[in-house]
DNA sequence: ACAGCCGATGTTATCGGCAACATTCTAGTT
DNA sequence: AACTAGAATGTTGCCGATAACATCGGCTGT
């Protein structure tokens, strides 16, 4: 029932219908008192003319609009570019759209920029997929009016919220398991707060299992950091475990280890975090912590959504986060219990 | 300057500086015929109100928005999401932002619902980041009146615009170099457009370079789909090159072909495409194709910039595509030509 | 000194939908 | 048959910006 031209307005269907405009916006509302005949007459108008809302008049009225800001660093990371995922399909569902806004972190007239997008854009709510501390003060600056949510955790609340963070110790513990004593943590960048979080779940998980920490190394996520923190130590710790801050600098870390002569896991183990799809295709095969990016996406926009339209929902719960145990980890050497 | 409540509108500046909002328009329009007294009033009332122009209420008269629609697939794959990323960096440098609407190609009913949301967006344009046959369909039945421009390669053109498929030979070429004589390729799933250029490239080059191709496995991208490949073989074909589809197929591969005896050089090479970041710490470092996933979202994005302000412009030179050799490939076992 | 022009600015209508208020119609009551 | 409540529908104005048209005032030419 298309028709050329430009798309038909609620004006276009009611002179089709021969009613006013209102009756055609009360039908689209669904509004009950309308009779059969009426309706029916407009039904047809709507369809005749191919009737499609125009989104951004009704959000000039309305004052508010069903898009919600993304707010991103690098959405070509693994952790955030599938949280955007997540979110990106809740939000259709929704009935709402993702403006995805990338923020270069490094250049402040460019935050600047962006942040000064988003205030313009009328949106619903804003959401921050990754979070760097340059992009949390940045964004606490700017006073939007509408709902943020940072999709990630911060450490303000000590990682209460961090799934990652939470389930680290049960990694650790599988670690204490196998016999490993003697750890080391190759951390992400200190200036992103699941970094840190993780950083400090993983003393604090070595601490209360009694185990001894020769060290955190310095990453930035990436396997090239990885690889450059072991290549980097004058000499290989005692350890007999390496903890990394995802999985891709673990990676990064085992080939580096295999090139100073360690076999992997029989001189060392090493587990990352993520659970990326292709860290069971490593080699060996990466144990690592099992987390459900896209579920946090979904989690974080429908919580959002929640606040903008005023319905306070307790935040659905998110599948626990598990360790999942592959070769790259296995007894430590000379433990007494295999 | 910022004041509290609603935001300031042209109506409140033009009180506030004693003009009429014409006027207040015409100086953010950078109109020239304005005195500079009033032109002062007028800058200095917009800074003590903090103004922010109501995008919405400029796209609602003028029937364009600044937003581009960015139809996805799976923004969690690594292509699509680096070519989001550039696409979206380049689309805030001019001033546009990138409308995420992710679609489910599984469900009709949720492909429907996405394009119906697109199509009431009043967006400037459309660009999809990725692309199925199912989506290509899809999105060409529905009639977007604006401009619509598909980020990646459709195979209508012979694979002459998908940058990897024009520089497949090259890679190929490298093989040969090497002395391999016999290959396998593992191709993408057949119905990406992306995938079924890449294992044409694959054969025309085996067969313009003298070669011969042992067959073509079939994936899906992911390493997963690269491991069960080989594993599902009776018994290893007399290759001594496997080509995959891409860096995560290959990651697959090599495990299956180590755990099925073989020693990577030595006895088998393998390469990728696309030179994802991890490729150069996989076990062995992986010889691939390097392509530029961000350069293309934004020369994509670009051009349909171009296009949306009715621009004719050519479309910017991408960097070339090359191979980068690493570890995973090397001489052919017992070739002439070390 | 006055018509004529042009530069600077003001006024009004418009985009498409929604909401408040206004009007007409229908059906039930007496 | 007149009257009225409430249902059904119509009219007007508004959201914030832009565009077309209108007006005001001063300068120029004769």
């Amino acid at each position: 029932m298309e028709h050329r031209g430009r798309p038909a307005t609620i004006y276009d269907v009611a002179q089709a219908a021969g009613v006013s405009h209102q009756t055609v916006s009360r039908f689209l509302k669904g509004f009950a008192g309308i009779r059969p005949e009426t309706r029916g007459r407009v039904e047809r108008a709507l369809d005749e003319l191919g009737y499609r809302p125009n989104l951004t008049a009704r959000s000039l009225k309305s004052g508010r609009s069903h898009r919600i800001g993304a707010l991103t660093h690098e959405v070509s990371h693994v952790g955030p570019s599938r949280i955007a995922q997540g979110a990106s399909d809740a939000a259709r569902e929704a009935g709402y759209v993702l403006d995805l806004v990338s923020l270069d972190v490094e250049d402040p007239a460019a935050i600047e920029d962006s942040l000064e997008l988003m205030a313009q854009l009328n949106l619903a709510g804003v959401l921050a997929l990754s979070s760097t501390d340059a992009m949390t003060r940045a964004f606490e600056a700017t006073r939007f009016r509408v709902p943020v949510l940072i999709a990630v955790a911060s450490d303000e609340d000590g990682g209460r919220t961090d799934p990652a963070a939470v389930h680290l110790p049960g990694l650790v513990g599988h670690l204490a398991e196998l016999g490993h004593r003697r750890l080391v943590h190759i951390a992400g960048p200190p200036e992103w707060p699941a970094s840190r979080l993780r950083a400090r779940a993983y003393e604090n998980a070595v601490r209360d299992l009694g185990l001894t920490s020769l060290g955190v190394l310095s990453g930035d996520w990436s396997a090239r950091s990885g690889y450059d923190a072991i290549m980097a130590l004058p000499q290989l710790p005692e350890a007999t475990a390496y903890v990394a801050a995802n999985d891709q600098t673990a990676l990064g870390a085992m080939l580096a280890l295999k090139e100073r002569g360690l076999r992997i896991p029989d001189d060392v183990s090493v587990v990352g975090i993520d659970d990326i799809a292709d860290a069971a295709y490593f080699d060996p095969p990466l144990t690592t912590l099992h987390l459900e990016f896209e579920a946090q996406g979904r989690a974080s926009v429908l919580q959002l959504i929640a606040r903008i339209e005023g319905v306070e929902r307790t935040p659905p719960d998110l599948p626990s986060p598990h360790p999942v145990v592959r070769r790259s980890s296995g007894p430590a050497p000379g433990a007494t219990r295999p």
